[in-house]
DNA sequence: TTAGTTTTTTAAACAGTGTTCAATTATATT
DNA sequence: AATATAATTGAACACTGTTTAAAAAACTAA
């Protein structure tokens, strides 16, 4: 049947569209400033379309929150060639703060805002299934690390979350503008020269 | 003049039946369920009244802010009797982590949302105060322990970023439900096993 | 080509949001 | 008691996410 495969492709399409415009509205306006009516405007479609391709916003928020995933990854490929684990974890870190600093909105969608957990809450979805497997990839370059004899007496996976948060820490932070404790013009280097410092502190233990 | 008084002093009251009905909203309800209509239902007036008392709704999260950060430094109170500076250094993060999530709405509104800092932007206030004397208290506790020989080879102020990062990260995390990404029956105690694995790594450098 | 069926899309409505402001009510002063 | 001042309200505005009956379009079969 070639025309139900049309309709599959342009339901696809249209699908696509929706995805597209949100993301390009939270670059320009912002995450909080993009409404469903804004993204129905741009694809020059009724508000109500929108409803018949998600189940609600927080589905557009989840799916693209794992299209950030999927970038975040494609950009951690680069590790692979990276022999040393403990090189490895502080490149992860630097590439994880620059996709952070860089495409901030997507990082706030992926790690900070309600929405994309909100919504596996509300389809009864009992894993996050993107996190789970970067915060897995982390784990095992740091298990690597143990294995080199790194990080004696520490547990791998307390370990993996403490690590994972700071450097969540500092870009969350940067994000949401908490970063004004600091002299204004050193705040520009501030995360990287935390970053530093946390990279001083790995290397001696 | 007694009459000027009394009315002060109502104005007084009035602003404060605001911002406690809208501290109780925040816990009962949480933070973004809460408007101006709950809030002036709660305190008995009509929704304009709110505005003869504050500038928008974002000053009502600003001041509420300000109030948790009262509270957070009096639960810091008890860190004076600790003459250790690692020691208390390392309270110092086990109440903060405490507070934050024994009072997640109100670290959210103090950390993590927008609308404070907003507030500040909004009204051209150059200096986040509140946050400002936290890390300056977190900076100086710091600098003791370096005099006393630790973090060597570190940055004061980088450092002192980075501890901080750390808690906030696993805290943010955690209140934003992130923390899923690890067995659910483990993810109770994740936020302080990972503490401790900070705690191991702080001891060793 | 026409008639009937199915799918797609829309417009309007609902209940909510923050915010503003003219009109009203209450209080204080002369 | 009349006037001036301050406090409070209610309705309106321009939004928000979401639902749904109705209209439009597309497809199928005679």
């Amino acid at each position: 049947m070639g025309i139900a495969d049309r309709k599959i492709r342009e339901k696809e399409e249209l699908t696509r569209q929706i995805l597209d415009a949100a993301k390009a509205l939270f670059i320009e306006k912002g995450l909080h400033k993009t409404s469903i009516r804004n993204i129905a405007d741009r694809i020059e479609y009724s508000p109500g379309i929108i409803y018949h391709y998600f189940k609600d916003k927080n589905e557009i928020f989840h799916a693209i929150h794992t299209e950030g995933f999927i970038e975040l990854r494609s950009r951690l490929q680069v590790l692979a060639s990276v022999e040393n684990p403990m090189e490895r974890l502080k490149a992860l870190g630097t590439i994880y703060i620059q996709f952070a600093l860089e495409n901030s909105d997507m990082y706030d969608l992926m790690f900070i805002i309600e929405a994309p957990m909100d919504y596996l809450n509300d389809t009864n979805t009992p894993c996050w299934d993107e996190g789970m497997s970067a915060f897995d990839a982390l784990k095992s370059t740091i298990k690597e690390c143990m294995d080199l004899g790194h990080f004696q007496g520490q547990e791998l996976e307390p370990l993996t979350f403490m690590i994972w948060s700071t450097v969540h820490g500092m870009v969350s932070l940067k994000i949401r503008q908490r970063t004004n404790v600091i002299d204004p013009e050193e705040v520009e280097h501030i995360v990287d020269n935390a970053f530093k410092a946390f990279k001083i502190m790995l290397d001696k233990v």
